[in-house]
This record gives structure tokens, C-alpha cells and sequence, in this order.
RNA sequence: GCCGCAAUAGCUCAGCCGGUAGAGCACCGCAUUCGUAAUGCGGGGGUCGGGGGUUCGAGUCCCUCUUGCGGCACCA
């Protein structure tokens, strides 16, 4: 019998017969490591223990507490649910059930929706499943087979799933027990594997190949690990995610609300409003030298919308406002019926405010910013605190440059988002290049051009910066142009994406804007759309759950408060807020006839950076007793040695550089 | 927008088979002057999200609208 040699992960090799399989090689080297296998990693690439191995290989055998060996724990999990579904509520059809990130979902075709109360039942269900410990077997079966199998039981969307096969590729059925599934695999060799560490999450609704036009079907999400400890870990952390939860704290620190009538919309309370005037302080010194600030109207004439083809791609996510009256007599033409908008984007009023006078070559590039509040009519179901609203301010910018200069200001662009994002510490960044979308303008050459200087000019940005990681979003940019989509990742491992850098030859063509170039020749400028912050309010939201509303104390609304522990120190309490504040910081005194156990309390659970305590011995002293947020331990000292160290802190971190 | 769930005092929540609302915190008043995460006592506060229906009677059941929550879809 031929023989091929594998090689292991010590270096080690071992020759086994031609198309024995993992299961059998481990079993030839110990019986106890073919126990404990679950699967095995050929060549890099995992695959069921039972696969046949046909050529010389590097082998890695996986066992269920191997870090390979999660997705499988989950995929098989996300099978088990799947039979627990059936089985609880024969008829269901099942659709697709792959792994994400800590676990998986399962999509179904059911006609009753679920019940919350049933996430319990079909969790037991599993267990049972799980501890009759079925093998998984799998069956290559021909695609006519599997297509008559599934339409005869009526599981209309595998039928779909078999056609979508590619012709030339096996047509994989995993079995555990009497259930089975369509499956490309891998898995483990049997149910029992999976495990106790899992848990039922939610369900909710999705649709069939994500088509909001298709089907409706159920999803249930599910969490899985190699262990308990694991499992409670991960529970533990979204607990914890809750807790900062910025719709919480922002209520917590009296920063914004939201209310009914104003959906999608926030009410900056004056603390929250303190904030977002630090955030657009320090923007507004970042772009000093380089950016003129701008203001462009806030309701402008639909023609300059279908001009800039808004109007066309997203009228249905456009507020259009008309007088009060001609709401009141749509058809009553001595009124003024004209149809305004609301600006969804400062782009089209940044074009009027380069068009406006004569630019000459000599002008360019053109930087124009705005911090400017638009509308958009995001759909209902999408709003969500500051992160999703329908009116946000965006730290807004548009570049007016030749050709030539594109390059350097889309580094330029970079230095400045790299700069700021440091600046609210966040230090890993990745930049992804947006390529065309199927729905676009503009021709093939155009965006041959742009993707290729972008490409260009992300690798130079990824060679500069260590900091950046980059890679290719297929198909995400915007209709008129290619993108960079800058994405952060906040202390709690979570991924958001804020800046972007777009480039734009739509737009400057159907405004017909141009330059006059130093041959006298009328030229057209490209554009740059920017922000680096996004929406401010998103942003903040996102500072507000990354700190867990420990705002560092150059952005703290109230920085500090004094308060005192008897009233005989009111006096000299008031006397090192007015020294304090008259130093720049945003101070607050609490002279109240409460305990100093209470005064703790209540401004550490407002997140308050800096408490100074104030009693008889310290106003004799002219000194402060110094409680830091999040600690138990209070420093003595006085008050001008306190002044000085709260005001070095409090300086933005632009302003130290300098 | 779609699927599901929810909405009771400023906040967090209880309120059974339908019988006309309750707690803690917060707020107000009084007492207390106290050394680093809740001082005591007293008081006020609600068209039970809006509208409609069933019923002798609706916070509770039904319909509908609004808003929120979890996802999906969307995100210029």
C-alpha cells in the first residue's frame, strides 16, 4: 500500500498509509490522543477527523479545548439547534446557521414567532440532544439526490441552497443521529463534544440571503465555549458592556435625553452640552491654519439636491420642508409652494461657497470645514441613542485641489485622523478602501483612476504609520466615489467606524465647478469629503462607552466639586471654587447639609473626575483633601498645589504639544 | 421599513383570574454639623404612552397609532 508522510507540529514525521484517516493515524499513535481529537488541521485548513488524508501533509491534531477547535463547538452547536427546532416544532424550516463572533445564529422558516418563554424549552431540547452524543457522519450525496430530499420534505430554502452549489463541488450532508443538515463542514465527531457552555441569547427577525424584499425568517443568536469558566467570563463581559452603555450613563451624568416627540433627536442637557463644546473647541484648533470654517444654509432648494443627485439616491431618508401655509393649502398656488430640504450632507452648500467669485490655481487646494448639523430620515427601526439619530453634527470638511495635489492632501487627511484619534486615545486604527458599488455614477474610468491613486496612497499611509492596519472593503463606497473608512477599536475591544475620506469627480462635473489653471484654461477641481470624528454625537457616544464615562478631565464637564464636610467651611469652599475656576476649570461646589459618605456617593456615581473635600482642617489650612474618581484614597494638599496639578491635566492634549 | 417584545410617579420597578394604583431612590419640609460610596422623621407627587372598542366595571382583555428595546435591512 502507497504511503505518505505527514509531519507534525514538533517537526516530527510519521509515514501512514495513503488515505487513512485522522482518526486512524492518532489511534495508530495512541489510543488517548484518538479519544480527545476532534477534528484536524491539514495544510492549515481544518477538517472533520474522519476525512481521508491523500497526500503528504503537515497535520495538526485539534482537540475540543484547542483554540480551532471554538468554531466547531459553535457550528455544531448552531446544529444542535437547529435539530432542537424541528424536533419542538416539526414543519419549521431550517436556512442557514453559521458561526460569528462568541457564537452563532440559525436562521428559520416558521409561521408562529417565537416566544421568549421558548429560548428556554429549545435549550433543554439541546442538552438532550447534546448528551445522547450522536456522531457526526458525513455523506456526499449527488446533487439530484439531495435537491429530491429536501424539496420531498419540504425544506424549500436548502433546495435553494443545493442550486447555489457550485457545479464541480461536493454536495455535503453532515447526520447527527436521525437529523441532518446541508452542510459544508467541518464539524466534530459527535454532538457530545459541544459541551454544556452555551446559552440561548435572543431571537429576533432576518431575512432570507439578507434581501429585505425576501422572506422573513427567526434567527436565534446562541453563545458557545469550550467551557463554563469561558462561558460565565463572556456573560460576564456583556454585563459589564451594559453598564456603559451611554443611553445609561448620559442619563446618569446628566448629559442629553431623548423624548417622544422628538425622535431620533437629543436634548443636550447644559453638562452634555459642556462636552460636546470641548470636542468642536479642540476640532476647531486642529484645523486652524489649515481649514477655513464655513456655515452653509440649513434648508437649500430641492433643484440643488437632484443637481447633486441626493434627491435621486436617498429622497426616502430626506426630511423636505415647505411653508407651514402651503402644508395647510398644498393647492394654493399664490403661496409659495417651493420644496426645500433639509441638508442631509454640507457638500452640495460647500460647492456654492467655492463657486461663489472666480478661483484661480493660485487658490487650491481649497479646504473648506464645517461643523454643520444635518438631517436625515433614518428608518425607525435604525435609531439608536446618539450612536443612530436623524439630526447629528458632523465634523465636516471639503477639499477643493488639482489632480496632482490629491495625494498629499489625502496624507495630509491621514496625519490629521491619525493625530486626533491618539488625542482621545485611541491607539489601533484600521483603514479600509471602499471600492465601487454596483449602484453608482460616474463611468468605469473614472473610478478605475480614483481607486488606483487611493490604492496608492493607502499603502503609503500603511508604510508612515505602524498604527495602521488597512485591507479592501469590496463594493462599499459611496455612489460618486471611492472611500477610506477608518474603524477604532475602544477599551473594551469593540470596533467603530468613524472617519472617512472620500474622493469625489461626480461632484465638481455636475456642478460644473472649475479653476482657472495657470494656462488660463478653465479647469475642474477634484473633491475630498472628510470627517474624522463623523457625527459628534456618535462620536461622543462612543468616548461616553469606551471610558465607561470616566471622561479624561480635559473633556469632563463638571472636572471637579468641592464639597464640604461642615458648613463652617462653606465660606473658604466658595473661596477655592472662584480660585479654581478663575484658573479655567469647570468647578461645582456642594455646600449641602449632607453627610460627606452621601456628597461621595453621588458625584462618584456621576462620574465626577475630581471630589475636594473641604472641612474645618482644611479650611484652616487653605489646603483640599483630593478623592479621585474610581478610588478610595483621598491625598492632602494645598489648594494652589492642587490648582496647578488640576490645570496641567485639564489642558486638552493639543495644547500640551504646543 | 420588517420580525418580536415593551411602555405604570423624575428614576428603577411591583401590581394574580378584570373590582377604580404601590415600593425604593429622587423631590419638598423639619431635625441633624457629621471626616471620604446612602442620617432620621414627616410630606407632596400618577388622566397607568395616545385614541378607540369589549364590559356593570379596564393599568389588566381586543384593535390602532406613537415611542422605546433586541435583531434584520439601511447608513450619502
Amino acid at each position: 500500500m502507497a504511503e505518505i508522510t505527514l509531519t507534525f507540529p514538533d517537526g516530527a514525521k510519521r509515514a501512514v498509509p495513503k488515505g487513512a484517516s485522522g482518526i486512524e493515524v492518532a489511534k495508530s499513535i495512541a489510543p488517548s490522543l484518538a479519544k480527545r481529537t476532534v477534528a484536524m488541521v491539514l495544510d492549515g485548513v481544518l477538517m472533520d477527523a474522519a476525512d481521508p488524508i491523500e497526500h503528504d501533509a503537515a497535520i495538526k491534531f485539534v482537540a475540543r479545548t484547542d483554540p480551532e477547535a471554538l468554531e466547531l463547538i459553535r457550528h455544531d452547536c448552531a446544529h444542535v439547534l437547529a435539530e432542537a427546532v424541528q424536533d419542538l416544532w416539526p414543519g419549521t424550516q431550517v436556512t442557514i446557521g453559521p458561526v460569528i463572533e462568541n457564537g452563532f445564529f440559525y436562521d428559520f422558516a416558521k409561521a408562529e414567532p417565537f416566544h421568549p418563554d421558548d429560548l428556554p424549552r429549545i435549550e433543554k431540547r439541546m442538552r438532550e440532544i447534546i448528551a445522547k452524543s450522536a456522531p457526526f457522519a458525513k455523506e456526499v450525496w449527488g446533487r439530484d439526490k439531495a435537491k429530491a430530499f429536501f424539496e420531498e420534505k419540504g425544506e424549500h430554502f436548502k433546495v435553494e441552497l443545493v442550486d447555489a452549489i457550485p457545479a464541480g463541488e461536493d454536495v455535503k450532508i453532515y447526520k447527527q443521529g436521525e437529523w441532518l443538515d446541508l452542510c459544508r463542514g467541518p464539524h466534530m465527531t459527535s454532538t457530545g463534544q459541544i459541551g454544556n457552555a452555551f446559552k440561548l441569547q435572543r431571537f429576533s427577525g432576518s431575512y432570507w440571503r439578507g434581501d429585505a424584499q425576501g422572506p422573513q425568517l427567526q434567527r436565534i443568536y446562541g453563545t458557545a465555549w469550550a467551557s463554563d469558566k469561558d462561558l460565565a467570563a463572556h456573560l460576564h463581559m456583556l454585563e459589564e458592556a451594559e453598564k456603559r452603555d451611554h443611553r445609561k450613563l448620559g442619563r446618569e451624568m446628566d448629559l442629553y435625553h431623548f423624548q417622544e416627540e422628538g425622535p431620533g433627536t437629543v436634548f443636550w442637557h447644559a453638562k452634555g452640552w459642556t462636552l460636546f463644546q470641548a470636542l468642536v473647541s479642540y476640532m476647531r484648533r486642529r484645523l486652524a491654519g489649515d481649514y477655513d470654517e464655513v456655515n452653509a444654509p440649513q434648508v437649500l432648494d430641492k433643484s440643488l439636491w437632484e443637481t447633486s443627485g441626493h434627491w435621486g439616491w436617498y429622497q426616502d431618508n430626506m426630511f423636505a420642508v415647505k411653508s407651514a401655509s402651503a402644508f395647510e393649502n398644498p393647492r394654493d398656488e399664490a403661496r409659495d409652494q417651493r420644496v426645500f430640504a433639509l441638508k442631509p450632507m454640507n457638500c452640495p452648500g460647500h460647492v456654492q461657497l467655492f463657486k461663489f467669485g472666480l478661483k484661480s490655481y493660485r487658490d487650491l487646494p481649497v479646504r473648506l470645514a464645517e461643523f454643520g448639523c444635518v438631517h436625515r430620515y433614518e428608518a425607525s427601526g435604525a435609531l439608536h441613542g446618539l450612536m443612530r439619530v436623524r439630526a447629528f453634527t458632523q465634523d465636516d470638511a471639503h477639499v477643493f485641489c488639482t489632480e496632482d495635489q490629491l495625494e498629499a492632501e489625502c496624507l495630509k487627511i491621514n496625519d490629521l485622523m491619525m493625530s486626533v484619534y491618539k488625542d482621545f486615545g485611541f491607539q489601533e486604527v484600521t483603514v479600509k478602501l471602499a471600492t465601487r458599488p454596483e449602484k453608482r455614477v460616474g463611468t468605469d474610468a473614472m473610478w478605475d483612476h480614483a481607486e488606483n491613486i487611493l490604492r496608492k496612497v493607502l499603502a503609503k499611509m500603511a508604510a508612515e504609520d505602524s498604527r495602521i492596519k488597512t485591507g479592501i472593503n469590496e463594493g462599499e463606497g459611496t455612489f460618486y466615489g471611492p472611500k477610506f473608512e477608518y474603524t477604532l477599536r475602544d477599551a473594551i475591544g469593540r470596533e467603530w467606524q468613524c472617519g472617512t475620506t472620500q474622493v469625489d469627480f461626480n461632484l465638481p462635473a455636475r456642478f460644473g465647478i472649475f479653476f482657472v489653471d495657470a494656462d488660463g484654461e478653465k479647469k475642474q477641481p477634484v473633491m475630498v469629503h472628510r470627517a474624522i470624528c463623523g457625527s459628534l454625537e456618535r462620536f461622543l457616544g462612543i468616548l461616553i462607552e469606551s471610558t465607561g464615562g470616566h471622561l479624561p478631565l480635559w473633556l469632563a464637564p463638571v472636572q471637579a466639586v468641592v464639597a464640604t464636610i461642615v458648613s463652617d467651611a462653606d465660606q473658604y469652599a466658595n473661596e477655592a471654587v472662584k480660585a479654581l475656576r478663575k484658573a479655567g476649570l469647570r468647578v461645582e461646589t456642594d455646600l449641602r447639609n449632607e453627610k460627606i459618605n452621601y456628597k461621595v456617593r453621588e458625584h462618584s456615581l456621576a462620574k465626577v473626575p475630581v471630589l475636594l473635600v473641604v472641612g474645618k482642617r482644611e479650611a484652616e489650612e487653605r489646603k483640599v483633601s483630593v478623592r479621585r474618581l474610581g478610588s478610595d484614597k483621598s491625598t492632602v494638599m494645598s489648594l494652589d498645589e492642587a490648582i496647578a496639578a488640576l490645570k496641567e491635566e485639564a489642558t486638552p492634549p493639543d495644547l500640551k504639544r504646543d
